[in-house]
DNA sequence: CCAGTTTAGTTAAACGTTTAACTAAAGAGC
DNA sequence: GCTCTTTAGTTAAACGTTTAACTAAACTGG
């Protein structure tokens, strides 16, 4: 039998509606009277009830944190870094976090959480690129939604987003300094929102350093795994003989495919060919030489998530606040520094 | 407003405790009444409050997983697929998964995952090795728990675990059957139980062959990272000119870096030196050459984990049941196949 | 045809909170 | 000393379910 509100109220002589007036830190009650319900409850050990407080409040406490499954599992904890954040936060806040995944080639109507249709969300925070067809389908539920590392193409929304046009500016900024211009770009998906905006952060060096933009030197490439992409994209780059001499690769797992290919045709890195991806994921420094990278703060975009919704759940106002996270150049050994 | 079980009544004709016994497949009802109620139920698009459900069932529908924080984010998703698992597989039961790490140096007794606290949890699944003092403190708290690849030392529990023994045996095995004798087994922990049993594995079948079991073929190594862990196992090994021809890791981690070690002294594998790993990550397909190892089912795991906590919840009786689930030979390009 | 049983529902209490509305006592102002 | 306000509580309704106990109607068997 757990003891409940009737417990605390009959060991300290008061009435049910007193004790929850102390748990909530109404200030209608008096110093002694606080003090002897508070002791009354450190000695049974009393626990509010969650679907009490639930029922009535006609909330759940639970906030949905959606992803994709193959963000879920990617090799890099990228987005489980994220999560973590969220969940750490969430332990200050009245709220847990329910986690679900769903499939990349997301379709049904009937696919959508098992906690969105059963209602049992405040709120939803959304991490990485999501199908299109989900944010369509969210919208019949009134739920606040926070995006993380992701914005929509539509509307309006609360977000937690990488700084990602300073990012590509630092990346390219720190090649230039370490003076080189023949500076190539590769990516994957260029339209996705991130990297799009990484890309301009390059050509927006380019141009202030009067470097001529070329598109020779943008290398696009589709393949699914972005460390053979980066070796696919860095091989074309040199069979193309652009005369690059470094290279901005819009994430760490296509700058380790690149390194690799680089060094497959006999340069040295830094010395003749220098590096520069983005993440700062695990592998970047276990692999020689180490990868100079851009810094994402993944566990505080989590963080920050979970505030922001707090934030909203609290106020109930319609915040589309976005909310642009730092990113930090982190100088390791694959690019040369000469000025800098 | 949300539609609640009155509304159904009303629309139905019906009272609410009809209502509430189609909900619940009772078959007190009639098929007549129980049509007219689902249709209501339909066209209003009602949805049983949980919270209002589990204030009277004294039940909180949620189920925590424990695991530590570096098991998390661990580069592989060994874990992550477990959870993966248990969520999908949630779905197909009534309740919610709470997930929380826990620090690695867990000490503090209010260090608990806030869910354990609170108590809105029924039941616990606790994956990978935990801290013992993480264990001890939980048995204040009446939750049945289900341990995934970890068994604690002490009592009996329910669990799920990896058939690490015959893993073992099928390794091994494997090489003795491409013709070697001279096999080493490489590890890191060989206190943790898993380790444990894919070495007793090693040595039944060296026994089971005739082959004398060597100390010296055996390396433990301490590293924190595998990768470098085998890596200095192998070298470790080549240095002793301990003549083995094969190694058995105890992960495929280890088994990465002790190919990266054999190729770097010039031995080709598979031609002069075969290499069996453990766990089938992703790595193993994405080095060159693709490495055999024993494949665990990390999904199913999950899955079985979230059955088996269902079922106890269910019967309420104190099933201690170890799940073992079956392990698979993937072989690959790492070990030689001369015999078999 | 009538007592007993089965069927198909209904009534009402209970789960453990929160909170609006109320109250009694104490203090303030004149 | 009287009224008015403030303080520190209490009472009771409400949140949305489940379920034990009840009931009325229909059926059954002798």
């Amino acid at each position: 039998m757990r003891t409940t509100i009737k417990d605390v109220a009959k060991k300290s002589n008061v009435s049910i509606a007193t004790v929850s007036l102390v748990v909530n830190n109404n200030n209608r009650i008096s110093a002694n009277t606080r003090k002897k319900v508070l002791k009354a409850i450190d000695e049974l050990g009393y626990q509010p009830s969650r679907s009490a407080r639930e029922l009535v409040s006609r909330k759940s406490g639970n906030i949905g944190f959606i992803l994709t499954e193959d963000h879920f599992l990617k090799t890099e904890p990228f987005y489980t870094q994220i999560f973590l954040g969220t969940e750490f936060e969430a332990r200050q806040h009245p709220y847990y976090i329910l986690l679900s995944m769903i499939s990349t080639d997301f379709s049904q109507l009937n696919n959508l959480p098992k906690f969105v249709l059963e209602k049992s969300v405040d709120g939803l925070i959304i991490a990485g690129k999501v199908p299109n067809e989900l944010i369509q389908n969210l919208k019949q539920y009134p739920v606040p939604i926070v995006y993380v590392d992701y914005y929509p193409d539509e509307g309006e929304h609360a977000a937690v987003l990488i700084d990602n046009i300073n990012g590509g500016i630092r990346a390219t900024q720190h090649l230039v300094d370490c003076g080189h211009s023949r500076i190539s770009f590769i990516c994957g998906d260029i339209q996705h929102p991130s990297i799009r905006d990484r890309f301009l952060g390059y050509k927006t060096v380019l141009e202030k350093n009067n470097i001529p933009f070329s598109d020779e030197r943008v290398i696009v490439t589709d393949k699914v795994i972005s460390q053979e992409s980066g070796y696919l994209a860095a091989e074309t780059l040199l069979k193309k003989k652009a005369q690059v001499s470094a290279i901005f690769a819009c994430n760490d797992a296509m700058a380790l495919g690149a390194m690799q290919c680089v060094k497959d045709n006999g340069l040295r890195i830094p010395e003749d060919f220098s590096i520069v991806g983005f993440d700062d994921i695990q592998m970047d420094i276990l692999v020689d030489p180490q990868i100079t990278t851009i810094q994402v703060p993944k566990v505080d975009m989590g963080i920050e998530a979970m505030r922001l919704m707090s934030e909203i759940l609290k106020n109930k106002n319609k915040v589309m606040r976005k909310i642009l996270m730092p990113v930090n150049l982190i100088k390791r050994e694959s690019t040369c520094v000469t000025l800098n």
